[in-house]
DNA sequence: TTCAATATTATTGTCTACAATTTTTGGTTT
DNA sequence: AAACCAAAAATTGTAGACAATAATATTGAA
């Protein structure tokens, strides 16, 4: 145990820089950064029980301040917390898959509809700069591992900060990406379609670029789907190898 | 299905069954019912300081779990925290409601599509039940007056929960209607559109009840935008009464 | 051995007190 | 007066201890 504790406190890699709050300026601030990074990277795995005294001496801080950690994961839906029983990592299964997905196409279907409708000629620069190096990334082996990981949220998160929409912007990336990490990591990974996925983002990079709100939300729409699909089958797949398995 | 959704699926009015949390076995889940409450009612107007000692006296609990309960309320979107000053109850402005709505039209748009595909012949039923419902309220003063303020949103619980996607109705129900309400409150409130409303509800059934998804979601999309612009000018009007006002 | 009831331990929920920070107040200077 | 700085008060952040509940271990009986 102690070993998989000692590898939470490890701290970041260079995508992690993009999401997390700036200022850490309390305490609790700070381990609810930990806490999410150890989840999303399946350091703490699903299911698995989140022990108080255990954490608090962890990182070093009382139970106070973790428990409000605590509330904001739940907020996230990254753990779920029973009354006098405690919180536990979120499972994931296919049910649940499938429910963030049928969210997840509505919503980025609706960001990149806007994105095309109050995008500068500015940000399709950018859009064109992300593309450019990801097309780089796809040709390098580590690069390719990089774009299946996080280069592919890291263009969606491009794409729905262009939307304008604050609060749907908090809620694709505050919540939903986290979940999606964490299906990643949880699955053997990779959605293995690089070539198509980038191909994907080119042509809504050009919906966007040519103001056209409804052909970018259905090529997004699409977009999502496939990764549906893939994510489904390697989910079926695995439950196939194990089946059901509750953490400690 | 969720526990949640079953119990709502029982219930005559949803409202009912959503508003107070089913059992609050804990201090701080009960005074987060409290908070909630008291804020969705106005009663703690919006931008008003969430004061911790005054409050933690008023509910006769400690900060610790009142804390807890601040910590949820800023998952809800109903506070806003801000490290070492405070939280305060979130603010409505007209972008945000903009900002909502346009979530809110894709999300229940989905959810109205998934009802179409999914809803047995017995959640028609219950949907024309709750339609007549309202048809005898419309009828007498008083049941107008519910029905305008609480009577569509029963409408639009039933819908989602018969969508049988759990988040999306965690996401509608525990999160964006309690926002709903808040607007309505601080508005001088009424759609002060019940009629052609209430016929919206029942073309929305009609499409469900003859499996037409992309129909229902089309309707449903509809109402909603009707809604929000309803909404936009009544906040539009209010706005050039009372310009600014920053609560104590 | 297996099951059930009980005793023990561990964990969560809560309270009180203290430290750190912010906000307010009051006084001083220009 | 107005603006600025310092002292005081209030509020937030955190720690540690205790109470209530759940999980675990132990004992006894069938």
């Amino acid at each position: 145990m102690s070993a998989i504790v000692d590898n939470i406190k490890g701290k970041a890699t260079p995508t992690e820089a993009l999401l997390p709050t700036a200022t850490a300026s309390t305490r609790a601030d700070s381990v609810f950064d930990s806490l999410r990074t150890a989840i999303v990277r399946g350091e703490l795995s699903p299911g698995s029980k989140i022990n108080e005294p255990q954490l608090s001496k962890l990182y070093g801080i009382s139970r106070g301040p973790l428990r409000e950690a605590i509330r904001r994961l739940e907020g996230c839906k990254l753990v779920e917390i029973k009354a006098n029983v405690g919180a536990r990592v979120v499972e994931l299964d296919i049910q649940k898959a499938i429910e963030i997905y049928e969210i997840r196409e509505a919503l980025e279907g609706l960001a990149c509809g806007l994105a095309a409708e109050r995008a500068t000629s500015a940000d399709c620069d950018r859009l064109r700069a992300l593309l450019a190096r990801h097309e780089a990334q796809i040709e390098s082996e580590d690069g390719k591992r990089y774009y299946q990981k996080e280069g592919d949220l890291d263009f969606h998160y491009l794409i729905v900060s262009l939307s304008g929409n604050t609060r749907l912007f908090n809620l694709l990336c505050d919540e939903l990406y986290h979940l999606l990490r964490l299906y990643r990591v949880q699955t053997s990974s990779q959605p293995s379609r690089p070539a198509q996925a980038f191909k994907e983002h080119h042509r809504i990079v050009d919906a966007i670029e040519e103001r056209d709100a409804m052909l970018a939300e259905l090529l997004m729409r699409r977009h999502i789907a496939s990764a549906k699909a893939t994510l489904l089958a390697q989910l079926d797949h695995d439950s196939e190898l194990n089946p059901i398995d509750v953490g400690s």
